[in-house]
DNA sequence: ACGAGCAACCGTCATGCCAT
DNA sequence: ATGGCATGACGGTTGCTCGT
């Protein structure tokens, strides 16, 4: 197990890394004993330059390293992971997902445990068309909570900055929907007339979904048959939706953005599983034939 | 040029999970 | 119990490719 040839994939920019073709295109090396390969790799939101490579050594350890600012860190199963990325998500030979935290210090010690898959049952009263549909459909684990069951990887926070122009349409009820018009400090006309059976007075009206979360809403009705909400209480719950709808839009990049990066390290995991295969098939290879000549001789 | 098909991306909603 | 966060699902938009 001294020799060691490399084969080394290349790979274009972030967006358009083949891990998979890069390790399937290369061919191990011809030294019986060399069961070393190299697969790209890149981390999302890296510049298109910082390319990572994963190599997988005689020992099956696996080691994975940047371009630049290459920090190492020993695994004690045997994998070896040189990033340079916090908040990465690699899988090794071993099959276990890694879960990575930089260290100002090279050599940082991960940890490596299994992966749960274990998929949750999602049973519901509700028995409304959509809510059917949905329990037909099997819900992955989050990505959450296979961190959590690693031991608590840390992702950076490093959300990007809320953007202005939300929407101020407000949902009433599944079938209603209406603009405010804060022009008028304290009613604003909200819903077309005839959409709700009223008498006169004021009333409440409960809206509806989750991003209303249940809350109560008061409103009258002129002679025209037109709806009126008390413009400082819509106002606040205006804020209030706006404001939960910014979060969860960034929190859904910030989301999708792991779920690209869980997926690259999956295929990472694919390339380097596949070399390391390559290489236990040539060294079979290697020794049964060494095994063959004893034999003759 | 144009429409169909496709993939990538985004915003929103619904809901599970977790901390308090 | 409740609020907040994370994420799956859904529908819409956009850009690209390909066939006509």
């Amino acid at each position: 197990m001294e020799g060691m040839v490399e084969e080394n994939g290349t790979t274009g920019g972030a967006g358009t890394t083949d891990p998979l073709a890069s390790a399937s295109s290369s061919t191990p090396g011809s030294t019986p004993h060399v069961v070393t390969s190299i697969v790209q790799l890149t981390l999302p939101s890296q510049a298109p330059s910082a390319q990572v490579q994963s190599v997988i050594q005689p020992n099956q350890q696996s080691v994975i390293q940047t371009a630049s600012n290459i920090q190492s860190v020993q695994i004690p199963k045997g994998n070896v992971i040189l990033v340079s990325k916090p908040s990465s998500v690699i899988h090794t030979t071993q099959g276990t997902l890694q879960t990575l935290q930089i260290k100002p210090e090279p050599n940082t010690l991960v940890n490596t445990q299994g992966q749960s898959c274990s998929d949750e049952s999602c049973g519901s009263g509700d028995e409304s068309p959509k809510r059917k549909y949905r329990e037909m459909l099997t819900r992955r684990p989050s990505y959450r909570k296979i961190l959590n069951d690693l031991g608590g990887a840390e992702i950076a926070d490093n959300r990007m900055g809320s953007r202005p122009g939300c929407e101020t349409e407000v949902s009433l009820s599944p079938s209603l929907s209406f603009a405010p018009d804060f022009t008028n400090d304290y009613f604003c006309i909200v819903i077309p007339a005839g959409t709700i059976q009223t008498d006169s007075g004021l009333h409440t009206l409960a809206v509806s979904g989750a991003a209303g979360g249940g809350a109560i809403v008061q409103y009258a009705a002129n002679q025209d048959g037109q709806f009126y909400v008390p413009g400082p209480i819509l106002e606040d719950q205006t804020r209030k939706r706006e404001l939960r709808l910014m979060k969860n839009r960034e929190a859904a990049r910030e989301c999708r953005r792991k779920k690209k990066e869980y997926i690259k390290c999956l295929e990472n995991r694919v390339a380097v599983l596949e070399n390391q295969n390559k290489a236990l098939i040539e060294e079979l290879k290697t020794l049964k034939e060494l095994y063959c000549q004893q034999k003759t001789e």
